[in-house]
RNA sequence: GGCCCCGUCGUCUAGAGGCCCAGGACACAGGCCUUUCACGCCUGCAACACGGGUUCAAAUCCCGUCGGGGUCACCA
């Protein structure tokens, strides 16, 4: 049997964490199966435009390296793959439904039905629609119609027996079918519902797994029913737990970022991205830049490879040890049936943790690459960058070491991009250290030193400043903090003769003399 | 409320009767290193939801309780 398997997002105007969590498995079962990944656009109740709310979707998949065989944009031998193109497939398969006395068209107006439910709940019984409107010859259609009633058609579910589910992640699951709603699956308006078009739609596209959340384990018995109505064979299913709130078992969800921010992790990642986010003049109270959103992590210069590895790890692990994968090491060991069935809470600080592996083992010259576009985005940089901004960034980017762990951080050490003379300043820093004490008076000795220092290196300069400490009779941390602001506006950074060998001398010594000067 | 699912350190998890007075990772605390910030190294803190069984032996099997979540639409 060839594996296919489809991930079947709304069109919604965002990609959300946990729906790519669900691509990404499905991806990963088809790849390791030699089978199909198919994306197919659930829009059957879209009033909004689809192609402007599924983009940001698709981009988003694409920038993960979720690639489809069959779907928008690439086609296949099933298409459409959009549901709204669907809709003969759907109307025929409701026909067949009530051909085959599996639904019936029903009469009863919402109120009635409301009512019916209501009683049911005054006596603590569970409700079951009693079918009093249910038409069952054309007489009654006309009967009902005279009155002005319109039809829907319900299914006609089971009274009796037992649905057995065998769930790859979660075993056996059992319902009753009596305890099963006549569902509407056609509207007054002729329109499907979602589960029919999905059970329509799956057969149709072949697929052989349905994976998917949670929250549609208990809709399994409504699609069962209509697909064995229909005659169609029944896929595997395996539900996946959610991808729950930080610290709950709650599905994650983007409208409630307010208290999530309260999560002191999750805070410090969010603030984290503003300050990238505002050096590039990204807008941050746009509702797409919220860490439940894709989005975000593209923004500020995530690495896709990390948040794969991260996400599938969500859930899923291969043993006690191994915990970071490739992509092709991930298609290679990823099986259904290690997929945990609690829901696993999303942490920000283990998805940092990743990130930060998998950007260290990258080269530099990749590091660059996915920082220059930050420093462009920031003015600090032209387009193209011109080699003497690409030198300045190998360098830093060699110096910095981990303390780049996003692309965006390369917006920390701005300060090497900024002209001499324009140099932002700490201003806590600087009186720390260039008004109080001596720090200027130093400072202005060891400018003198610099002047003449050959070469003007790393270990040059380590040895200038401790000739320089010894003369003086001062410790280091006397002048070196001093330098330090002086040089780069703050009191934090790379290392300060490294920082000073990047900058040059003549750079060095402008920034100095600009400090010293406006005392 | 009915039905369904779930329940190991703060978090992600390993664990399929003895290898577990429970292992790893992230986080956290303390220390070392140190020119700042990171890194690195060392040490530490910390969990089988609870109660009954079954068994020589249970985190692992059974029952119950409690807790959490999902779902009950002419949404997807």
């Amino acid at each position: 049997m060839t594996v296919r398997t489809r991930f079947a997002p709304s069109p919604t105007g965002y990609l959300h964490i946990g729906g790519v969590r669900t691509a990404l498995f499905n991806w990963l079962f088809a790849r390791q199966n030699h089978g199909q990944f198919i994306l197919r656009i659930d829009d059957t109740d879209q009033q909004r435009n689809v192609d402007e709310a599924l983009q940001p979707i698709l981009d988003g998949l694409r920038w993960l390296g979720i690639d489809w065989d069959e779907g928008p944009k690439k086609g296949g031998p099933f298409a459409p793959y959009y549901q709204s193109k669907r809709l003969d497939r759907y109307q025929a398969a409701v026909e067949r439904l009530l051909a085959g006395g599996h639904a019936y068209y029903d009469y009863a107006t919402t109120a009635e039905l409301q009512a019916e439910r209501q009683a049911a709940e005054g006596e603590k019984r569970p409700f079951r629609y009693s079918r009093r409107y249910l038409a069952e010859t054309p007489a009654d259609r006309a009967r009902f119609e005279a009155e002005g009633r319109q039809a829907v058609v319900r299914l006609k579910m089971p009274s009796e027996g037992t649905l057995v589910l065998d769930d790859l992640v979660r075993g056996r699951v059992e319902f009753d079918w009596a305890r099963e709603q006549d569902h509407v699956v056609q509207r007054a308006d002729g329109t499907c519902l979602y589960h029919l078009a999905n059970v329509v739609d799956d057969y149709d596209f072949q697929i052989s797994h349905v994976i998917r959340a949670e929250e549609h384990l208990s809709n399994t018995p409504r699609q069962v029913f209509i697909l064995e109505a229909l005659g169609y064979p029944r896929p595997v299913y395996a539900h996946l737990p959610f991808v729950a709130e930080p610290g709950s078992h709650t599905k994650l969800s983007k409208r409630k970022l307010q208290k999530y921010l309260k999560n002191r992790d999750f805070a410090a990642m969010v603030a984290h991205a503003q300050k990238i986010a505002e050096a590039i003049r990204h807008p941050t109270e746009a509702d797409a830049f919220n860490p439940v959103i894709v989005d975000f992590y593209q923004t500020v210069g995530y690495l896709p490879e990390a948040i794969v590895n991260y996400l599938a790890l969500l859930g899923w692990s291969l043993d006690d040890k191994t915990e970071h994968f490739s992509r092709e090491e991930l298609i290679e060991h990823f099986s259904l049936e290690r997929v945990n069935k609690a829901p696993a809470s999303f942490d920000p600080r283990k998805l940092m943790a990743f990130e930060d592996w998998h950007f260290q083992r990258l080269s530099r010259a990749r590091k660059v690459e996915l920082a220059a576009p930050f420093l462009q985005e920031a003015g600090l940089a032209t387009s193209p960058i011109s080699a003497e901004t690409r030198r300045i960034m190998e360098k830093v980017v060699a110096a910095a070491g981990d303390r780049i762990k996003v692309a965006g951080d390369i917006l920390s050490f701005a300060d090497f991009f900024q002209p001499d003379d324009q140099l932002l300043y700490d201003e806590a820093a600087f009186d720390k250290h260039l008004r109080q004490g001596n720090g200027a008076d130093l400072l202005c000795r060891f400018r003198d030193r610099l002047a003449a220092l050959e070469p003007f290196d790393p270990p040059a300069l380590e040895a200038a400043m401790q000739d320089f400490v010894a003369a003086e009779q001062i410790k280091l941390g006397q002048i070196i903090h001093a330098v330090r602001v002086a040089v780069t506006g703050k009191s934090i950074g790379l290392g300060l003769f490294d920082t000073l060998a990047i900058l040059g001398r003549s750079r060095s010594l402008a920034r100095i003399d600009r400090a010293l000067g406006r005392r």
